[in-house]
DNA sequence: GCTGTGACTTCGA
DNA sequence: CTCGAAGCCACAG
């Protein structure tokens, strides 16, 4: 078990909020939350360790890119193919519609 | 306790 | 449209 901070507790809950087939992106992590710091968000998923019980991989930008993967970029995007998220040259295609907002 | 870094975001040229 | 710089917050050293 890793030490797991506030901040970085809530990253990982959101996270899991996250249905199959979906997507969120830092910023809306960040906005749910009630901080501006998907710079912070970022750096907690990159030190994340618990790669299977938190998807970080449903976690992409929000410009629609996926963004960075522990396990590689690729991997990260065939892994959200295999969920059924479109995505073209490592972006997503519909981002409105695979990105979960949360209490929307 | 301060500085540096980072899986980011957004505006500007 | 593509490239660049600045800004932001939290964690590690």
């Amino acid at each position: 078990m890793k030490m797991n901070s506030a901040f970085n507790d809530k990253c990982y809950e959101l996270l899991r909020q996250i249905p199959e087939g979906m997507v969120t992106t830092y910023r809306e992590m960040a906005r749910a939350m009630g901080t501006r710091a998907w710079r912070a968000v970022g750096t907690a998923m990159a030190k994340n360790t618990d790669l299977v019980a938190t998807p970080c991989h449903r976690v992409i930008r929000s410009g629609g890119a996926v963004g960075q993967y522990a396990l590689g970029t690729q991997k990260k995007v065939e892994l959200l193919l295999g969920e059924g998220v479109e995505i073209s040259n490592g972006k997503v295609c519909d981002l409105e519609k695979y990105v979960y907002r949360f209490g929307t």
